[in-house]
DNA sequence: TCGATATTCAACCAAGTGGTTGACGTTTCC
DNA sequence: GGAAACGTCAACCACTTGGTTGAATATCGA
């Protein structure tokens, strides 16, 4: 249990990671979509979904030669729960956290 | 601000910094008492006590020999928060951590 | 003043992290 | 079949992190 906390907060910990969560806030993403944006390399991005995804904070599917990534509805409730502890104290409310998340997007 | 981010949830990711907080949660304290449960040197502790300091998830005040340690009010109702949400720890007494809120904005 | 207590600092080490590049296995489509 | 697209793997690198030990600083108490 301590060891699933560990991954998520450092999971959390990085700026591209909290992003990418913020895009998939959106819409579910493939694997090369999710990494456009960034200026890293896509073998960078893919790394960074293995985190995501080993915190259990996304989930992968792999339909034909695509990957397709997308929030884990557990995690989302774990996000909305931190984004209150640091600034907004009202009750959890999805829009407000999506906003949240896109002022990170720089 | 996302720098902020990162810092919270970096200094959130190490089991024995999230223990810490929670010892801190019950009242304040000196740097020796903090290190005191844990099996590693005091100054190790005295590290982890920086990193959480520099997230301003505590701050620490020396009066004479003592430099002493507590939760930021800010950051006491974001830790109670994370601990029900992840349910680590025995959940907080909301009523409690009130009062002892308000006695410490006095 | 002297010794004990409280805490940090400095140097070091092993392991982990985020990044790169290039090769590799699949799947799609003409 | 063969080229292109999708994504991961492996090896490597620079940097960070959590830990250690030992010396240093500062304050207290007798």
């Amino acid at each position: 249990m301590t060891a699933q906390l560990d991954q998520v907060f450092s999971a959390l910990a990085d700026p591209t990671r909290r992003a990418i969560l913020a895009m998939l806030l959106e819409d579910d993403m493939a694997v090369t979509d999710v990494a456009e944006p960034f200026k890293v390399s896509l073998a960078a991005i893919s790394k960074h979904l293995g985190v995501l995804s080993a915190a259990k904070l996304i989930s992968q599917e792999k339909r034909g030669r695509v990957k397709w990534c997308k929030l884990d509805p557990d995690a989302l409730r774990s996000a909305s729960v931190w984004m209150q502890a640091f600034g907004q104290m009202e009750p959890v409310d999805l829009d407000a956290f999506e906003a949240f998340l896109s002022q990170e997007l720089d």
